[in-house]
RNA sequence: GGGCGGUUAGCUCAGCUGGCCAGAGCACUCGCCUUACAAGCGAGGGGUCCUCGGUUCGAGUCCGAGACCGCCCACCA
């Protein structure tokens, strides 16, 4: 159907075509020519395998295309990097579903068989988010799809591992570990979260061992008494200044445990004595190593109990916590019980509570990789934007701590470590001969996401990939990762790649759900872009229910972006409703032109007449502004700014000025030239419905996609046209709003006198439907005072109605002449105030007051 | 406990180094089928800019105190 036939932009019908041209014109998939300072590049964060498109994911795809595609329409050869992350701990999970599903289990397919299952899952439905992005018109290189598990991955990851333990960074030791016993793994404190839980707060007397009393201690997890090696009291505390240095008998075990003095118990706290359990809590593991006491295990991996206790061995934690409170009931040694509401930590992939254990992991020193990632941020060679964060960043690296890598999952790289007795080996190849049994744990996911930005582009080779496009420019992302992955990203880049991986680091705002909770599935407040872009169904959280409307990918992106900020924002489904408007006004504003327009015409730019310089020279205006917003990663008043050019400036008013005109060859090739500019400056934010109308402008070859941008043209510039135009702007609305509080018909036209206005008179008498004629000494019925003009009614108007319209106007003129008035007869103001601000005060008096005398008469 | 951000129209948000007659989109009211778009067009109503104090000729904007909301970090058993 041509496109004049159809009244709307429906984008159901055109994005599927749309994005077909873009991937079988390869323009995605640039070669690796030139220099990374020549060309455009950006990582994207890989989504897991196990993903599907949440908002994030859509928000900042949106973003980055925005960037990829203005920089590719820059001339840039642009690389935006695609891929996707194994996801340890959420893959694994899903495939141990899956097995559970058909009646088995990871253990008892065997790690062999498992691996081969998992691949097989990803060949299944790790292309989903792709297609997603492709959907949501997101550009990325799709022709070199990179895995965190791939081949090539894998060798960068072993290598890494290996020169960091020779570098003697990596280490194994036995330390404490956030154990979660939902993945049978260790994590890292990153990928703990706290909750609000209430427990009941246990007050245990310990008998002294000489038998002259008992000291009580508090606590939440008596069963972890069992491991207990000493009590510890504040050395300054005068309750227990005479304790320090003896010992009490721990009940149930029987165990001698010193009383020793540390600055960490806090004398207002409970009893003011503190039970030392190294092997169960990370504060007592510290205090332990300070004073050199044993570390105990009661609790094993397996989340039951040790036989440490014979008794307990066994025990599940619950049950080992109840025989430990009814034995010390039965000894009367429970001293008191109340309800304690705390922060426990819980994992964030399980979701289940956490059990601090002392186990023997693999661990990396980060304290050398921190300081030239340190540098790099306070030089400035790598900015953080929104600025603030960056502080975030440099707090964190400055208190670094070690990092635990390694993790007991069978889905990942496993750690490049042999054992043979006492022997050790670590290679990239396995070891030579027999006997050699490789350590079974992978490595933590963020490891080899850390080296996400070089590791994709051929690393350790030295590839045409890596000189093209390393350093990469932007690196997009939210905030609860800048520490998990971007600080490590920086470190990484710097020790392996000799260079920062990315120049920006731009931290976008996290979308909330309308009512301002986070949005989560679980919770029903997640609304998935797709339901948007296609029409799904309302979530929950929507009050009026229903569906969507198909608002597709462009609304959804222009709504995205307009909403994004510094900080986190509520969705918005107005703003999408906002880019759909957009993308309908500009389809129809392009019918518009073809409608009229003589297609054989060359579009060039015409100044003939006062509004076609006014609209170039806010075009130049809108390409500058644009532009500047990008390139400040001010998404928000990019789109929004674009939206005002084109509905305010575009279609509002140049379109509407020029309806009378005769279409000339000058006019049509005027309107292709401003059309064409127009599509050009909104692609990288509404691209599809802009390639559609690309395809359908005469003089157009190839892909919109594929085009250059001009440049902003300080030469068509034009105030005198802008000034102009703004007069016109300003009669005709106060034409217009005198017709209405009048009640005068807006369609009527009216014999009008106007005076001021400089030959602009045909246009505004046109656009506000007057018909100019010379009063020739008959009284106007009503007046309109404008700006510097004024417009004499000489019909239809009912004078009482004018007369109080008028009276209200002058009013309203006095109460502001007052007020400028007062401003002026302050004599700290004109005595103190910039020159410029009173010359404008001074201008505004004499506007107002013309006004009001204009209307008097 | 420490740090950061926010509080502007019914809703979601702009308002830079102080000069604002305080804006936008949506919602609302009124009027229009004006030959691109009625999912449209035009015109309106609507705000003690959280509170109190201060600096200044002038404060939504700067300073101080407080209230409330959110996030991050560290966490007292």
């Amino acid at each position: 159907m041509s496109l004049k036939d159809r009244k709307r932009f429906e984008p159901l019908e055109v994005e599927p075509r749309i994005v077909q041209r873009w991937l079988e014109s390869g323009l995605f998939h640039p070669e690796p020519e030139g220099t990374a300072a020549e060309n455009y590049s950006i990582a994207i964060p890989p989504p897991n395998v196990t993903g599907a498109l949440h908002m994030g994911h859509a928000l900042n795809g949106s973003i980055q295309d925005a960037l990829i595609r203005y920089h590719r329409m820059g001339g840039a050869h642009a690389k935006w990097i695609l891929g996707t992350d194994h996801a340890g701990i959420a893959t694994q999970t899903q495939v141990e579903k899956r097995l559970k599903g058909e009646g088995t289990s990871r253990e008892e397919v065997g790690r062999e068989q498992f691996i081969r299952r998992t691949w097989e899952w990803r060949e299944e439905f790790g292309g989903t988010i792709i297609e997603q992005f492709k959907r949501l018109g997101a550009s990325c290189d799709y022709g070199d799809e990179r895995f965190t598990l791939d081949e090539g991955y894998v060798k960068a990851v072993l290598k890494v591992f290996v020169d960091l333990y020779e570098k003697g960074y990596i280490y194994r030791d036995n330390y404490m570990v956030n154990w979660d016993p939902g993945s049978g793994s260790a994590i890292s404190d990153l990928e703990v979260e706290d909750r609000e839980v209430t427990d009941t707060l246990f007050h245990i007397a310990y008998p002294l061992t000489d038998g002259t009393g008992e000291v009580v201690v508090a606590t939440v997890r008596p069963e972890t008494m069992l491991a207990d090696v000493a009590v510890a009291v504040h050395p300054d505390d005068p309750r227990y200044q005479d304790l320090v240095g003896r010992t009490v008998t721990l009940p149930l075990v029987g165990r001698e445990l010193p009383i020793i003095a540390d600055e960490y118990v806090k004398t207002d706290f409970g009893t003011g004595c503190l039970k030392i359990t190294p092997g169960h809590d990370p504060n007592d593991f510290e205090i332990g190593r300070k004073h050199g006491l044993d570390e105990l295990s009661a609790i094993g991996e397996d989340g039951r109990m040790t036989d440490l206790v014979p008794e307990y061995a066994g025990l599940t934690i619950a049950e080992a916590q109840a025989k430990v409170v009814a034995d010390l009931d039965a000894r009367n040694l429970v001293r008191a019980r109340e309800p304690y509401l705390h922060t426990v930590p819980f994992s964030h992939r399980s979701g289940e509570r956490i059990e601090p254990l002392i186990s023997l992991q693999w661990f990396m020193r980060m304290d050398e990789l921190a300081k030239p990632a340190i540098e790099a941020v306070r030089e400035g060679r790598v900015k953080i934007h929104p600025e603030s964060q960056s502080r975030r960043y440099l707090d964190w690296l400055e208190n670094i701590r070690p990092w635990c890598i390694s993790r007991q999952l069978w889905w990942g790289h496993q750690i490049p470590v042999w054992y043979r007795g006492e022997e050790t080996y670590v290679g990239a190849q396995p070891p030579e001969g027999d006997g050699w049994t490789r350590d079974p744990d992978v490595l933590d996911t963020w490891f080899s996401s850390a080296l996400w930005p070089f590791a994709t582009l051929g690393w350790p080779d030295d590839t045409p990939h890596l000189r093209a496009f390393y350093p990469t420019d932007v690196l997009s992302t939210a905030r609860d990762i800048l520490f998990l992955w971007v600080a490590r990203m920086v470190m990484m880049g710097l020790e392996f790649a000799g260079d920062i991986p990315f120049e920006h680091v731009y931290v976008h705002s996290v979308i909330q759900a309308p009512d301002g909770r986070r949005m989560s599935k679980s919770l029903g407040t997640g609304i998935d872009p797709l339901a948007l872009i296609e029409g799904g169904p309302r979530p929950p959280v929507f009050t009026q229910g229903g569906t969507f409307p198909a608002y597709g990918a462009d609304a959804v992106r222009f709504g995205l972006l307009a909403m994004s900020s510094t900080q986190d924002v509520r969705f918005s489904e107005e703003k999408v409703a906002q880019g759909q408007a957009l993308a309908n006004k500009l389809f129809n504003a392009s019918r518009f032109v073809l409608l009229n327009v003589d297609e054989s015409a060359t579009p060039a730019p015409s100044t003939a007449t006062i509004e076609d310089r006014w609209i170039l020279s806010r075009l130049q205006a809108a390409k500058a502004d644009f532009g500047a917003r990008i390139e400040a990663f001010d998404f928000s008043k990019a789109a929004l700014g674009l939206y005002d050019f084109v509905y305010g400036e575009l279609c509002d008013w140049y379109l509407e000025l020029i309806k009378s005109r005769e279409y000339d060859a000058a006019l049509s090739g005027h309107l292709l030239h401003v059309l064409r500019e127009t599509l050009l400056l909104a692609h990288p934010v509404i691209p599809f419905v802009t390639e559609e109308l690309w395809d359908n402008l005469p003089g157009t070859d190839g892909l919109l996609a594929a085009a250059r941008r001009p440049a902003v043209d300080e030469h068509l510039r034009d105030p005198d046209a802008e000034h102009g135009i703004e007069r016109v702007i300003a009669t005709v609305q106060a034409v217009r709003s005198w017709r209405d509080a009048s009640g005068v018909k807006p369609g009527e036209f009216l014999e009008a006198q106007m005076a001021g206005l400089d030959g602009l008179e045909p246009l505004c008498a046109r656009l506000a439907r007057l018909t100019p004629v010379d009063a020739g000494g008959r009284e106007p019925v009503a007046t309109i005072p404008v700006a510097g003009a004024q417009v004499d009614l000489l019909t239809g108007v009912d004078p009482a109605e004018a007369a109080a319209k008028v009276e209200a106007q002058r009013e309203h003129l006095r109460k502001e002449i007052a007020l400028v008035q007062r401003k002026l007869a302050n004599e700290g103001f004109v005595a103190k105030a910039p020159e410029a601000v009173v010359a404008k005060e001074r201008e505004k008096l004499a506007r107002y007051e013309a006004e009001l005398e204009a209307l008097e008469s």
